[in-house]
Formats: C-alpha cells, structure tokens, sequence
DNA sequence: ATGAATGCAAAAACTTTGCATGACG
DNA sequence: CGTCATGCAAAGTTTTTGCATTCAT
C-alpha cells in the first residue's frame, strides 16, 4: 500500500479517510478535481466520508506537496495529484478540456524575470486560454 | 469626460454607477482592487452604490475588455484598468505587493506552446509567487 | 415612454470552524 | 490511553439573483 508511506512521510496520520482520498485522486478518471468531486466519487464508491473532511484533508495534502491546488476559472478550486514533474496547463475555453504541458524555456524565462526585480521565484500559476484552430 | 465615451464604445449605458465605479478604478491609489475595495470606496467617497451593482458593473466591464479580472489566492477576485499594455504580475508572498511586468520572450512562447497543440491562445494568466532575495 | 440599470435583501456557491465522538499509534 | 482526526451542522465569505423602483435615451 504505497498510499501509507506518502502519508507517513507527509507525517500525516494513516486515516481511512486520507487514504480513501489519496486513492480516489490518484485513481479517478479525471485528473482535476474540485473538493465536491472527490466527496460525490466516495459516496459512490460507498465511503463514507464528509465533506469537511475533504476539504480539511485536501488542504493538508496541499501543505504537504502531495497535491496541487489551482483555480482555473476562480469559481471552485481543483485538485491534482502531484506526482510526476511539475506542469502547467492549457483550457479550451470551448470544452473546457484542460490540457498539461511543460515548458523549461518558460520556467527559465520566469526565474530571470523574478531575478532582474531581486526576487527569488518561489512558485507560480501559468494558465492558457486556448480554443481549437479551425 | 473619457469616461462616458469609453462606456459608449462598450455599448453600455451612461449611468452614474457606472461613471463612478470606472473613475474610482482610474483614480484609486491602489491599481488592483476587490469589488469590496471598489465599494467601501464608493462609500466612503460618498457614493451611493449597491454592492451588487458594483459587481455587476465590475463583470460588464471585465466583459467588454475595460478591465481584467484576476484571482492572485484564490479566494477573492481583483480588478484592474485594462488602460495600457498587457502584463503579467509578480506577488511577493511576504508582503503581499503586486510587481507588474511584460516579457514578450514569455508571450511568444505561450503561442508556440499553444499552436504546437492545435490551439490559437485567446488569453492566459501568468503570476509569479516570489520572496525578496536576502 | 420603454427598456435597461439599480438597490435591497434573499439566496447561492464554496469553504471553514466548533464541538462532541471516534480512531490511530 | 492520550491526542489527533472526523462528522455533522452551523457559520463565514464571496458572488449572484429576483423583483420593484428609478433612470437613460
């Protein structure tokens, strides 16, 4: 059960619920989801889990790096699984797809931007609006 | 008066909420405001505007390009005058200031990126978590 | 005059919190 | 066993909406 380890090494307390979750995100169809995503996936799958729970637990996740928080559109928050190497994404305001890229010309670019202002990048939030090219 | 023909050119009606929302974006001493922000200085300009309305404005404006709407935490949204060129922003993350800046090296690359997929980028949101280097 | 815009208050959407109970180490 | 985690429900935030009234053209 690799889930354990992650959370004893988050030194998070190995909780069904937690594990639940992790799994949940980690096996979900989709990769993105909101907090409401993952209580209405337990339900189905028959856990029983509360919402605040969820809520709690995906926070925790964030502060322990094991998930990534964003807000694509500023409604709700969404939630992935940070495993793999860092990524920024791309939606297609018409699907609402969200695609994932990786771009270290970008993330170069941005560290020297940072730098010329005497700052030192800590983490950023790169999202493109895209539509198909007809 | 820019402003009334600035409103005109969006097709929107000259009314006084709208007026004075706008001139409060241009004239305020800080660039990036909350519909909140925008509202309590309404009020305290004397103003007599509903906070409703302040947000429905805010989103017309947003809408017909008059303003950008931006989500630096997640929680509320910010607003500022679309006047200018476009620019990404810099958030120091201990002091909470807002650093503009433009790269077209970055803005180039987003097409690429975009095109490289199949898509045309119709917009993006690039904001940089950053600490003042010690 | 007439359709659009506003203000108010109520509601909606999302997230957090208090507290008693239950589970982990 | 002590402490931390959970569930529930209540409260908090931010934003939206219904509806009667007012305003712009």
């Amino acid at each position: 059960m690799v889930e354990n380890s992650e959370l004893r090494k988050a030194g998070l307390k190995v909780t069904l619920p937690r594990v639940k979750i992790l799994q949940m995100l980690d096996s979900a169809e989709q990769r993105h989801m909101s907090a409401e995503d993952v209580y209405k996936a337990l339900m189905e799958a028959g856990e029983d889990v509360g919402l605040a729970t969820v809520y709690r637990v995906l926070t925790q996740f964030e502060a322990a790096g094991l998930v990534a928080r964003h807000n694509f559109d500023g409604g709700h928050a969404v939630f992935e699984l940070a495993d793999g190497e860092h990524h920024d994404h791309m939606v297609d305001v018409e699907t609402r797809e969200v695609i994932e890229f990786v771009s270290p010309e970008i993330e170069a670019l941005q560290k020297d931007i940072a730098a010329k202002y005497g700052f030192e990048l800590i983490d950023h939030h790169l999202v493109l609006h895209v539509r198909k090219r007809k």
